[in-house]
DNA sequence: GTAGAACTTGAAGTCAGGTTTAAGTCAAGG
DNA sequence: CCTTGACTTAAACCTGACTTCAAGTTCTAC
């Protein structure tokens, strides 16, 4: 039920130093101190260090993430905000996978591209390949690549 | 067939200041420059700059891709390398992927609970919330933040 | 041939997100 | 009591990826 920085950098995977970093930036505003000084992580701090890991995955900032702890903290009253950023968040994930698969595409075509050179010992075979050579599940990795730029 | 550093920035929406930081760094060893010492980018140049941002999309960072163009402007003994990298590539990317795909499900959690205490205008129903009354398309959302750390 | 826009450089500055250091304090076991 | 390991702080430091600056040069159009 109540952890040591240790114990809860051994259960997150987070270095120690980085949870008294986001203790300073105001991200863990409610947590308890012993009498000594020692901070004392609750499960409540726990939730919300993976609602933290939670949102720097979608790459938002310390500073947007202290914002929305902040708003916690405010009560009811910031729901509708609270609300407004998850959705925001949404678009801008959905907006992340999609860039992301397009990087995929063009990373298999250069997957292909080598083993294919590599095959044949050399690239020169596929300076000049139609686009009707290539195998299909390559071509729009290709195509993104050589997408004209005057358009 | 030839372009300005200012015209390559317009064409790819990368600053000027960006375009110089990547030749410093050697990720345009083999631009050509004018009598005056202009540089003069050319098609190869504009390749170069998308395989960059294809790489850098990947999370790759700038002393990796220099690693990668170097390879390449040493010939075909450098295939296998460069295949490698690529297959290692594809690996993270499809790795980074699958964790963009568990964070949204997550944040799709996170916009029911917000969008159903909004229309609640409160949180309070929401805390004994069984699992059975969740939606299915927000459980494993919810899963994924309660998942037990001892285990 | 001159104005003004666009280019050049090296060096310094910026920003986010931590990490490291130094000097000290706390908690548990012998 | 004393050691040992984990904790505390403020402040300095680090890295990556740029960006900005200052001072000067080149290119383009008239």
């Amino acid at each position: 039920m109540f952890y040591s920085i240790g114990e809860v950098s051994n259960k997150l995977d987070i270095p120690t130093s980085t949870l008294r970093y986001y203790d300073r930036e105001g991200l863990l505003s409610n947590i308890k101190r012993s009498n000594g000084g020692i901070r004392v992580f609750s499960d409540a701090e726990i939730a919300t260090l993976k609602v933290i890991e939670c949102l720097k995955a979608t790459g938002m900032q310390i500073k947007g993430i202290k914002q929305f702890l902040d708003w916690c903290n405010e009560g009811e009253k910031t729901l509708q905000k609270r609300r407004d950023m998850f959705y925001e968040r949404r678009a801008i994930v959905e907006q992340q996978v999609e860039e992301l698969q397009k990087t995929l595409q063009v990373i298999q075509y250069k997957c292909w591209y080598y083993e294919t050179a590599c095959e044949a010992g050399s690239e020169d075979t596929l300076r000049n390949i139609a686009v009707d050579d290539l195998p299909e599940d390559v071509r729009k990795g290709k195509a993104v690549l050589e997408k004209s730029l005057t358009e």
